[in-house]
DNA sequence: GCCTCCTTTAAACATTTGTTTATATGTTCA
DNA sequence: TGAACATATAAACAAATGTTTAAAGGAGGC
Protein backbone atom coordinates (compact mmCIF):
# COMPACT_ATOMS: atom_id res chain seq x y z
CA UNK A 1 0.00 0.00 0.00
CA UNK A 2 1.20 3.80 0.51
CA UNK A 3 0.87 6.71 2.88
CA UNK A 4 -1.81 8.17 2.62
CA UNK A 5 -1.27 11.23 4.81
CA UNK A 6 -0.66 14.15 2.34
CA UNK A 7 -4.23 15.60 0.98
CA UNK A 8 -5.03 18.08 -1.68
CA UNK A 9 -5.52 21.45 -0.66
CA UNK A 10 -9.46 21.36 -1.50
CA UNK A 11 -9.58 18.45 -4.11
CA UNK A 12 -10.08 14.40 -2.68
CA UNK A 13 -6.87 13.05 -3.73
CA UNK A 14 -7.22 9.50 -2.67
CA UNK A 15 -4.56 6.78 -2.00
CA UNK A 16 -1.71 6.90 -4.31
CA UNK A 17 -0.40 10.60 -4.28
CA UNK A 18 2.53 10.19 -6.44
CA UNK A 19 0.97 7.92 -9.49
CA UNK A 20 -1.69 10.80 -9.40
CA UNK A 21 0.63 13.26 -9.71
CA UNK A 22 2.73 11.65 -12.05
CA UNK A 23 -0.64 10.64 -14.72
CA UNK A 24 -1.82 14.00 -13.84
CA UNK A 25 1.04 15.82 -15.39
CA UNK A 26 0.73 13.55 -18.43
CA UNK A 27 -2.98 13.96 -19.04
CA UNK A 28 -4.63 15.41 -22.48
CA UNK A 29 -5.31 19.12 -21.95
CA UNK A 30 -8.84 19.99 -21.70
CA UNK A 31 -8.90 21.16 -25.39
CA UNK A 32 -7.10 18.23 -26.14
CA UNK A 33 -10.03 16.10 -24.78
CA UNK A 34 -12.86 17.94 -26.23
CA UNK A 35 -11.44 17.31 -29.76
CA UNK A 36 -10.98 13.82 -29.52
CA UNK A 37 -14.61 12.90 -27.64
CA UNK A 38 -16.14 14.60 -30.56
CA UNK A 39 -14.50 12.99 -33.16
CA UNK A 40 -15.17 9.16 -31.47
CA UNK A 41 -18.98 11.28 -30.54
CA UNK A 42 -19.26 11.95 -34.14
CA UNK A 43 -18.56 8.08 -35.41
CA UNK A 44 -21.11 6.97 -32.68
CA UNK A 45 -24.11 6.52 -33.96
CA UNK A 46 -25.80 4.17 -36.09
CA UNK A 47 -26.67 6.41 -38.71
CA UNK A 48 -23.89 8.48 -38.97
CA UNK A 49 -21.38 5.53 -38.84
CA UNK A 50 -23.65 3.43 -41.59
CA UNK A 51 -22.80 6.67 -43.61
CA UNK A 52 -18.99 6.43 -42.82
CA UNK A 53 -19.62 2.24 -43.74
CA UNK A 54 -20.98 3.16 -46.80
CA UNK A 55 -18.67 6.40 -48.14
CA UNK A 56 -15.55 3.71 -47.23
CA UNK A 57 -16.55 2.18 -50.63
CA UNK A 58 -16.32 5.33 -52.07
CA UNK A 59 -17.97 8.81 -52.54
CA UNK A 60 -22.02 9.12 -53.19
CA UNK A 61 -24.63 11.31 -53.72
CA UNK A 62 -27.28 12.41 -50.88
CA UNK A 63 -30.03 10.58 -52.40
CA UNK A 64 -28.31 7.52 -52.95
CA UNK A 65 -27.22 7.25 -49.31
CA UNK A 66 -30.81 8.05 -47.89
CA UNK A 67 -31.55 5.06 -50.23
CA UNK A 68 -28.84 2.42 -48.86
CA UNK A 69 -29.79 3.49 -45.37
CA UNK A 70 -33.46 3.15 -45.99
CA UNK A 71 -33.71 7.08 -44.32
CA UNK A 72 -35.07 10.13 -44.88
CA UNK A 73 -33.12 12.45 -47.34
CA UNK A 74 -33.47 15.47 -44.81
CA UNK A 75 -32.38 12.86 -42.34
CA UNK A 76 -28.98 11.97 -44.15
CA UNK A 77 -28.34 15.57 -45.48
CA UNK A 78 -28.69 16.36 -41.13
CA UNK A 79 -25.78 13.77 -40.39
CA UNK A 80 -24.00 14.84 -43.45
CA UNK A 81 -23.68 17.80 -42.05
CA UNK A 82 -22.43 17.22 -38.76
CA UNK A 83 -20.15 15.17 -40.44
CA UNK A 84 -18.71 17.65 -42.89
CA UNK A 85 -18.28 20.34 -39.53
CA UNK A 86 -16.71 17.86 -38.10
CA UNK A 87 -14.49 16.82 -40.80
CA UNK A 88 -15.15 13.74 -41.21
CA UNK A 89 -16.60 14.22 -44.68
CA UNK A 90 -15.90 16.17 -47.73
CA UNK A 91 -18.19 17.22 -50.38
CA UNK A 92 -17.80 17.83 -53.73
CA UNK A 93 -21.04 19.25 -56.07
CA UNK A 94 -21.32 18.46 -59.99
CA UNK A 95 -24.36 20.27 -61.82
CA UNK A 96 -27.45 20.05 -58.54
CA UNK A 97 -25.59 16.36 -57.54
CA UNK A 98 -23.46 16.80 -54.38
CA UNK A 99 -21.38 13.81 -53.85
CA UNK A 100 -19.98 13.07 -50.13
CA UNK A 101 -16.32 11.17 -49.34
CA UNK A 102 -14.43 10.55 -46.19
CA UNK A 103 -12.34 13.22 -45.49
CA UNK A 104 -9.13 11.77 -45.30
CA UNK A 105 -7.43 8.22 -44.49
CA UNK A 106 -7.41 8.55 -40.78
CA UNK A 107 -10.95 8.49 -40.50
CA UNK A 108 -10.81 5.11 -42.41
CA UNK A 109 -8.69 4.15 -40.77
CA UNK A 110 -10.31 4.62 -37.06
CA UNK A 111 -13.04 2.68 -38.81
CA UNK A 112 -11.12 0.01 -39.87
CA UNK A 113 -9.49 -0.36 -36.73
CA UNK A 114 -13.23 -0.35 -34.30
CA UNK A 115 -14.89 -2.96 -36.68
CA UNK A 116 -11.82 -5.23 -35.91
CA UNK A 117 -11.95 -4.89 -32.81
CA UNK A 118 -15.82 -5.33 -32.36
CA UNK A 119 -15.39 -8.17 -35.34
CA UNK A 120 -12.63 -10.25 -32.55
CA UNK A 121 -14.85 -9.61 -29.10
CA UNK A 122 -18.04 -11.30 -30.49
CA UNK B 1 -24.48 11.11 -66.02
CA UNK B 2 -26.67 7.86 -65.92
CA UNK B 3 -29.75 6.43 -66.92
CA UNK B 4 -32.32 6.73 -63.65
CA UNK B 5 -35.23 4.41 -65.51
CA UNK B 6 -34.87 1.50 -62.89
CA UNK B 7 -36.69 2.69 -59.44
CA UNK B 8 -37.29 0.43 -56.34
CA UNK B 9 -40.33 -1.32 -55.47
CA UNK B 10 -41.40 0.92 -52.51
CA UNK B 11 -38.07 2.85 -51.86
CA UNK B 12 -36.35 5.76 -53.03
CA UNK B 13 -33.15 4.30 -55.48
CA UNK B 14 -31.87 7.48 -56.71
CA UNK B 15 -29.44 8.23 -59.39
CA UNK B 16 -26.74 5.52 -59.76
CA UNK B 17 -28.43 2.26 -59.04
CA UNK B 18 -25.84 0.70 -59.97
CA UNK B 19 -23.45 1.68 -57.84
CA UNK B 20 -26.52 1.40 -54.62
CA UNK B 21 -26.82 -1.88 -55.40
CA UNK B 22 -23.02 -2.48 -55.27
CA UNK B 23 -22.62 -0.96 -52.01
CA UNK B 24 -25.33 -2.58 -50.40
CA UNK B 25 -24.47 -5.83 -50.70
CA UNK B 26 -20.98 -4.82 -48.94
CA UNK B 27 -22.15 -2.71 -46.50
CA UNK B 28 -21.88 -4.35 -42.62
CA UNK B 29 -24.64 -6.04 -40.80
CA UNK B 30 -26.86 -4.42 -38.48
CA UNK B 31 -25.89 -5.72 -35.87
CA UNK B 32 -22.12 -4.59 -36.54
CA UNK B 33 -23.05 -0.98 -36.99
CA UNK B 34 -24.81 -1.51 -33.75
CA UNK B 35 -21.14 -2.68 -31.63
CA UNK B 36 -19.10 -0.78 -33.58
CA UNK B 37 -21.41 2.30 -33.09
CA UNK B 38 -21.77 1.57 -29.33
CA UNK B 39 -18.35 1.31 -29.28
CA UNK B 40 -17.42 4.87 -30.82
CA UNK B 41 -20.12 6.38 -28.79
CA UNK B 42 -18.21 4.33 -25.38
CA UNK B 43 -15.20 6.91 -26.14
CA UNK B 44 -17.27 9.80 -27.36
CA UNK B 45 -17.91 11.13 -23.90
CA UNK B 46 -15.20 13.72 -22.14
CA UNK B 47 -15.31 11.73 -18.90
CA UNK B 48 -14.71 8.76 -20.00
CA UNK B 49 -13.05 9.74 -22.67
CA UNK B 50 -10.36 11.47 -19.85
CA UNK B 51 -10.99 8.00 -18.06
CA UNK B 52 -9.31 6.14 -20.78
CA UNK B 53 -6.42 8.38 -21.26
CA UNK B 54 -5.22 8.53 -17.42
CA UNK B 55 -5.67 4.69 -18.00
CA UNK B 56 -3.87 4.76 -20.42
CA UNK B 57 -1.01 5.26 -18.27
CA UNK B 58 -1.83 1.97 -16.36
CA UNK B 59 -4.12 0.89 -13.38
CA UNK B 60 -5.79 3.47 -10.77
CA UNK B 61 -8.55 2.67 -8.51
CA UNK B 62 -11.90 4.85 -8.38
CA UNK B 63 -10.93 7.81 -6.42
CA UNK B 64 -7.36 8.44 -8.00
CA UNK B 65 -9.37 8.63 -11.33
CA UNK B 66 -11.96 10.84 -9.49
CA UNK B 67 -9.09 12.96 -7.87
CA UNK B 68 -7.62 13.55 -11.62
CA UNK B 69 -10.63 14.51 -13.55
CA UNK B 70 -12.01 16.32 -10.37
CA UNK B 71 -15.00 14.95 -10.41
CA UNK B 72 -17.53 13.09 -8.00
CA UNK B 73 -16.78 9.21 -7.13
CA UNK B 74 -20.19 8.79 -8.03
CA UNK B 75 -20.04 10.22 -11.36
CA UNK B 76 -16.97 8.23 -12.17
CA UNK B 77 -17.84 5.06 -10.99
CA UNK B 78 -21.17 5.42 -13.16
CA UNK B 79 -19.11 5.86 -16.13
CA UNK B 80 -16.74 3.14 -15.19
CA UNK B 81 -19.48 0.67 -14.72
CA UNK B 82 -20.67 1.87 -18.40
CA UNK B 83 -17.16 1.40 -19.66
CA UNK B 84 -17.18 -2.35 -18.11
CA UNK B 85 -20.29 -3.16 -19.46
CA UNK B 86 -18.93 -2.23 -23.11
CA UNK B 87 -16.01 -4.26 -22.41
CA UNK B 88 -12.99 -1.19 -22.78
CA UNK B 89 -12.11 -1.43 -18.95
CA UNK B 90 -11.56 -4.29 -16.47
CA UNK B 91 -11.40 -4.40 -13.01
CA UNK B 92 -9.36 -5.75 -10.07
CA UNK B 93 -10.12 -5.96 -6.65
CA UNK B 94 -7.56 -5.72 -4.01
CA UNK B 95 -9.09 -5.78 -0.31
CA UNK B 96 -11.22 -2.73 -0.27
CA UNK B 97 -9.98 -0.61 -3.34
CA UNK B 98 -11.04 -1.92 -6.66
CA UNK B 99 -8.35 -0.81 -9.89
CA UNK B 100 -9.25 -0.22 -13.02
CA UNK B 101 -7.11 -0.80 -16.48
CA UNK B 102 -7.64 -0.50 -19.99
CA UNK B 103 -8.93 -3.88 -21.00
CA UNK B 104 -6.89 -4.41 -23.96
CA UNK B 105 -4.73 -2.87 -26.59
CA UNK B 106 -6.99 -2.62 -29.42
CA UNK B 107 -8.94 0.30 -27.17
CA UNK B 108 -5.55 1.72 -26.65
CA UNK B 109 -4.78 1.83 -30.28
CA UNK B 110 -8.19 3.74 -31.02
CA UNK B 111 -7.27 5.88 -28.35
CA UNK B 112 -4.15 7.05 -30.37
CA UNK B 113 -5.43 6.75 -33.62
CA UNK B 114 -7.97 9.06 -32.88
CA UNK B 115 -5.24 11.54 -30.90
CA UNK B 116 -2.95 11.55 -33.99
CA UNK B 117 -6.02 12.85 -36.23
CA UNK B 118 -6.56 15.00 -33.80
CA UNK B 119 -3.36 16.33 -33.39
CA UNK B 120 -2.55 16.85 -37.08
CA UNK B 121 -6.01 18.65 -38.01
CA UNK B 122 -5.64 21.56 -35.23
C1' DG C 1 -20.12 -7.23 16.10
C1' DC C 2 -19.51 -2.47 14.96
C1' DC C 3 -17.28 1.31 12.73
C1' DT C 4 -14.74 3.19 8.90
C1' DC C 5 -13.57 3.49 4.30
C1' DC C 6 -13.90 2.62 -0.86
C1' DT C 7 -17.11 1.71 -4.13
C1' DT C 8 -21.64 0.90 -6.19
C1' DT C 9 -26.44 1.68 -7.10
C1' DA C 10 -30.99 4.24 -7.57
C1' DA C 11 -33.99 7.92 -8.46
C1' DA C 12 -34.52 12.58 -10.13
C1' DC C 13 -33.51 16.28 -13.04
C1' DA C 14 -31.82 19.20 -16.67
C1' DT C 15 -29.54 18.85 -21.22
C1' DT C 16 -28.47 17.00 -25.39
C1' DT C 17 -29.61 14.56 -29.44
C1' DG C 18 -31.86 12.52 -33.80
C1' DT C 19 -35.86 12.34 -36.54
C1' DT C 20 -39.94 14.22 -38.60
C1' DT C 21 -42.54 17.64 -41.06
C1' DA C 22 -42.50 21.58 -43.63
C1' DT C 23 -40.20 25.11 -46.06
C1' DA C 24 -36.28 27.18 -48.47
C1' DT C 25 -31.98 27.17 -51.65
C1' DG C 26 -30.07 26.66 -55.83
C1' DT C 27 -29.17 24.34 -60.22
C1' DT C 28 -30.66 22.42 -64.72
C1' DC C 29 -33.45 22.23 -68.66
C1' DA C 30 -37.30 23.59 -71.45
C1' DT D 1 -38.76 32.76 -66.76
C1' DG D 2 -40.77 28.79 -64.78
C1' DA D 3 -41.08 23.95 -63.70
C1' DA D 4 -38.59 19.98 -61.88
C1' DC D 5 -35.30 18.15 -59.11
C1' DA D 6 -31.39 17.47 -55.49
C1' DT D 7 -30.14 19.18 -51.36
C1' DA D 8 -30.26 22.08 -47.21
C1' DT D 9 -32.32 24.27 -43.25
C1' DA D 10 -35.66 25.32 -39.30
C1' DA D 11 -38.71 24.40 -35.75
C1' DA D 12 -40.76 20.94 -32.86
C1' DC D 13 -40.91 16.87 -30.38
C1' DA D 14 -39.78 12.47 -28.22
C1' DA D 15 -36.03 9.77 -26.52
C1' DA D 16 -31.54 9.15 -24.59
C1' DT D 17 -27.83 10.74 -21.63
C1' DG D 18 -24.74 12.52 -17.65
C1' DT D 19 -24.55 14.47 -13.16
C1' DT D 20 -26.25 15.17 -8.55
C1' DT D 21 -27.98 13.69 -4.20
C1' DA D 22 -28.84 10.14 -1.18
C1' DA D 23 -28.53 5.61 0.36
C1' DA D 24 -26.67 0.84 0.12
C1' DG D 25 -22.93 -2.85 -0.32
C1' DG D 26 -18.93 -4.98 1.31
C1' DA D 27 -14.24 -5.46 2.99
C1' DG D 28 -10.79 -4.65 6.85
C1' DG D 29 -9.50 -3.29 11.57
C1' DC D 30 -10.62 -2.82 16.29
Amino acid sequence: MRNRAEKDVCEIECIHSNRVAQVRAAKLSEEEVENLAALFKAMGDPTRLQIIDVLSHGELCVCDIAALLGKTVSAVSHQLRYLRTMKLVRYRREGKIVYYSLDDDHIFALYRQGLEHVRENK
